[in-house]
RNA sequence: GCCCUCGUAGCUCAAUGGAUAGAGUGCUGGUCUUCGGAACCAGCGAUUCCCGUUCGAAUCGGGACGAGGGUACCA
């Protein structure tokens, strides 16, 4: 159970046993919202309960706080777990933990090491991430770096809260699909849709020796899955990105998911002949218009391949995350109506990314794939070190709107918090270097000092930031973290010597930085960055 | 037009309706007999504007202004 839970239980305790004593009267509590403090000031956590229940305890929030908080005070938590509860005006309860509750946390990492922070995910634990999913007509853009790094590091977090994950990577390669006939009119010289040298590159390569392929889909075809071949290689090797399945929508087609799917959705009488087409009553399941499925010329859309890979998903997983980006947002309401005729409409999390919006010199600079003007992923990974590039990404929230200066790569390259954080970690492997001496559990109540406890406080965190980011997907609360456990060993190092004559203190901040060491590592490597010995 | 995002220090970004709105970078000034100075400390500096809801609003509601995206039988 986690230190919020426990607090959770004990400010809920006290409110029943006013309320039994007459103290308070009689009223639904609710949940009880219990927070980390955020400044140090006001103690490790804080509820506004005091405040939420004044009305219905008809008593002012500050006076309510003072009830609860007089009750707890009689708690035997108080001396184990719990050193100062307080109330600060207009009712804020602020808790502080006890040293010796600390220090057993800090116990606890030691001897759990890299384990430390894993949790155990819910019953129905299967989850499939689907991101980057790039159509095979050209290389990763910027804008895809957002997806690619954001859906690997919650593939991550979500493996760590005790998920069965699988990531998952579309492809858009169906021969029917007009982008796919379109590369394939390009390779005739009929188009000059995504144009751009690397497409031309590949079309020589598939024109030599000369194709007898004449149909455009096939042609296109062929193109797309040299294309993909690259896109693949790039986001394996350079991106060190890894999906378990790389799922092709052709293949689907072929299997013959299209037609099941049909079939399935009118046996529930969802579709209906109009104009010539075959629609989906999508209206009915919150969508602001229904949706073709075939066309009057007999092609499926886009729409109908997407039901058809999604209910394979749904077979296949308990919960699924899309990260689509902004581009894609008008979709939403069309895939959850499809969720909910599925009944799975609470399966599905949908993500957008916003847009990454390039500037040069202080304008607006245009991507457009079809147009073939983009700036390459790849090129930002070679400008600044695919590391530096993650954490730059990974530290925004998804749904910012970032501009994107092409001369900031330069920047980003040398001013970026990735140093600061590996450089605590090489600090820390530098000094258990020096000694052979190896720590024992019992020292560490010698710890003592505020940045020691400050410290200690901030690696405690950890467990309770991985559910968070679990549940809310807020992905950039990590590095965030990353950066402060690093300040907040540089501020310790500074004031706390941890070699020294002291013997005992000695051995108690060696166990200290070597529990740093494990929860630093354990961040990075959810980060996907490495902990380096030396830098 | 309508719909969806978003608007926070000079710049890039944080902040489940909470307390004195945080970081980084930049700028100013300090710390040095380095367990690795790629460090530490201090200072300057911001919620686009106007109403409203609330004990309390960057956050919720209405409006104005501004940016991006969507509005296809494209993907």
């Amino acid at each position: 159970m986690f230190i919020k839970n426990k607090i959770q239980q004990i400010v809920k305790k006290a409110i029943l046993e006013t309320q039994r004593q007459g103290v308070l009267p009689k009223f639904e509590v609710g949940e009880i919202l219990v927070v980390r403090s955020e400044k140090e000031m006001f103690g490790d956590y804080t509820t506004n309960v005091a405040m939420r229940i004044s009305k219905l305890a008809k008593l002012a929030p500050q006076k309510v706080a003072e009830v609860i908080v007089n009750r707890i005070l009689s708690f035997s938590e108080m001396k184990d777990m719990l050193c100062r509860v307080e109330v600060k005006t207009p009712g804020f309860i602020n808790i502080t933990l006890e040293r010796s509750f600390l220090l057993k946390e800090l116990e606890k990492i030691l001897r759990e090491k890299e384990k430390y922070g894993a949790l155990m995910g819910p019953k129905r634990n299967r989850v499939q991430v689907e991101f980057i999913s790039a159509n095979p007509t050209g290389k990763l853009h910027i804008g895809h770096g957002r997806g690619a790094f954001f859906g690997d590091v919650l593939a991550n977090v979500l493996k760590k809260a005790g998920y069965k994950v699988r990531r998952e990577y579309y492809i858009n390669d169906s021969k029917e699909s007009g982008q796919i006939k379109a590369l394939g009119e390009l390779v005739q010289g009929k188009e000059n849709s995504y144009k751009t040298k690397f497409v031309a590159r590949i079309i020589e390569e598939i024109q030599n020796p000369k194709s007898k392929i004449q149909n455009s889909g096939e042609l296109g075809y062929l193109l797309a899955q040299k294309i993909q071949t690259y896109n693949r290689q790039f986001i394996e090797q350079k991106l060190k990105i890894h999906f378990d399945v790389w799922f092709s929508e052709e293949n689907l087609r072929q299997l013959g998911g299209v037609q099941k799917t049909i079939n399935w959705l009118e046996t529930f009488g969802f579709l209906y002949k109009k104009d010539g087409a075959l629609w989906f009553k999508t209206i009915q399941f919150g969508d602001d218009k229904d949706r073709v499925l075939i066309r009057k010329n007999g092609e499926a859309t886009y729409f109908l391949s997407d039901i058809v890979y999604h209910r394979d998903k749904f077979e296949r997983f308990d919960k699924i995350i899309d990260i689509w980006g902004a581009d894609h947002h008008g979709y939403i309401n069309r895939m959850k109506a499809v969720a909910a005729a599925m009944g799975r409409k609470e399966d599905l999390d949908i993500l957008i990314a916003q847009l990454v919006r390039l500037v040069k010199n202080g304008k607006e600079f245009k991507m457009s794939k079809r147009k073939g003007q983009v700036v390459d992923l790849e090129w930002l990974i070679d400008e600044v070190g695919l590391e530096v590039a993650r954490f730059f990404y990974l530290m925004k929230s998804l749904d910012c709107h970032m501009d994107f200066d092409l001369d900031r790569a330069k920047d980003i390259s040398e001013k970026n918090p990735v140093f600061y954080i590996q450089y605590a970690y090489a600090r820390i492997c530098s000094i258990l270097k020096k000694t052979s001496t190896s720590y024992k559990l019992q020292a560490i109540s010698y710890l003592e000092h505020p940045a020691e406890l400050s410290l200690i406080r901030e690696l405690i965190k950890f467990p309770e930031l991985i559910e968070e980011i679990s549940k809310n997907y807020s992905v950039h609360h990590l590095p965030a973290y990353a950066i402060s456990l690093a300040d907040k060993f540089h501020n310790f190092y500074e004031k706390c010597r941890v070699l020294s004559d002291d013997k005992k203190l000695t051995l108690a901040r060696l166990s200290l930085i070597l529990a740093v060491k494990i929860v630093l590592k354990n961040v990075l490597n959810i980060l996907g960055v490495r902990a380096k010995e030396k830098m």
